[in-house]
DNA sequence: CACGAAAGAATTGTTGACAATTTATGCCTG
DNA sequence: CAGGCATAAATTGTCAACAATTCTTTCGTG
């Protein structure tokens, strides 16, 4: 999943121009990864020590972050790490199914010949890699993100791409990340996605949209009843 | 349009909390009504004696600018207002269709029984206007985007709501504002309301949602003709 | 005359100090 | 002893100066 807004330096390490950027990939990450748990209260001074910058640059980060909803900021009275709630990952699955079902539909309708078989030989990677690693969770999670992404680029509709990149996939990272260990999907997934991609190579765009809702729709059933039985 | 975010201070005069929110909202005004034109340079330090503020709180107000796509921002290099073009607003048509679809199928699960009523009562409003005003296009457009918010508020889906209302209302206002004038539409949009308001009370969510995108999907049409007669 | 390099100007990125606001503490009063 | 008010501490918001980078201009050279 090639980051896109990024400059490689000498070294050949990623590195941001600025501050601020590096900063605010550096949260994210922690975020993500459980690092900064759920709710933790952010104090500007504190992170900026830790970071060692100052708090300009670190309150940029902040700012940065709130957009994407990783973070919740209150004027005058401070920052907390999101809490994920049933609630918000339901929102948030079904405006990715939205979008992502028009991002299916228009990729059916404009994905470049080659690319398509491109994809296909992705999905042959991805059941390849599922056979070999069986369970590893890890690699299964990153290549479904892997397939999506692809779809999404083919859309060519910058909007969508931006802010399911942005946003939404990385609170869903968050979500996996945090929610324990997910029951092995990677067979079933890898059907769907092969029949989305037949659908795209016929061009049939209302099919390739309905097969991509059903897709989300039912991997939203899954982390919900995940979700619910971490209640009790 | 009530706005998500705001404070009523003593005079009853609307005033965010915040010098960096103030001004944010004072530069996307002045954005999207056209006092600052497409394209133009943003220098911190000029804005920042206009406003009559520090850089600081100015810099914020310009990064949340960046965010919701009405600045562009280059690192090191400056800011400059957003340029729209066809494509831009192509992929923001597209986008809406397809979150204000889903809300339009959610609105018509969960919309309650008074608010629908309330919104019929609203067209009913729109459809007096529009024999009063007759070609006025200032109220008739915000009055679509009242109707809009109503079935974006009704879908209870804090992501689609955030999304609809931060970032591509007001893009569309901008393209809008500035486009000038377009035909008047008002009476085929009500119809058109007329329709999806009456599948949101049958609880038709299949109905309600094609509809929708019909909607957007047509005013899209008629807005690409504009734009593209504006180039010639 | 065109092209490129180097110095200067303009602009953004970063820092630390100061002001305003909120949260916590402790005292007083009923 | 409970509740609320005043004071103190902690934290965020704002400011102005400094550093780093980019853009512009000018000069020299082929």
């Amino acid at each position: 999943m090639p980051d896109l807004l990024s400059t490689t330096n000498s070294e050949g390490t990623l590195e941001s121009p600025t501050l601020a950027s590096r900063t605010f990939e550096s949260i994210k990450a922690d975020i993500i990864n459980g690092e900064l748990r759920q709710g933790t209260k952010i104090v500007e001074s504190d992170l900026a020590l830790k970071y060692g910058i100052s708090r300009g640059p670190l309150r940029e980060a902040i700012h940065r972050l709130e957009q994407i909803k990783l973070i919740v900021r209150i004027p005058h009275a401070g920052s907390r790490v999101i809490t994920l709630d049933s609630k918000m990952m339901q929102d948030i699955y079904v405006a990715r199914e939205s979008l992502e079902g028009m991002a299916a539909r228009l990729a059916a309708r404009l994905m470049p010949q080659d690319e398509i078989e491109s994809l296909s030989a992705l999905l042959d990677q991805h059941e390849a890699a599922i056979d070999q690693t069986e369970g590893k969770a890890y690699f299964q999670r990153e290549g479904d993100i892997d397939f999506h992404f692809r779809i999404a680029m083919a859309s060519q509709n910058q909007w969508i791409l931006e802010n399911l990149n942005g946003e939404l996939y990385q609170l869903i990272r968050m979500c996996r990340h945090q929610s324990g260990r997910f029951p092995s999907r990677a067979r079933t997934a890898l059907e769907q996605h092969r029949q989305i991609a037949a659908a795209i190579a016929q061009r049939d765009e209302e099919l390739a949209e309905i097969l991509m809702r059903r897709h989300i729709s039912g991997a939203w059933n899954i982390v919900k009843k995940i979700l619910e039985d971490q209640d009790d």
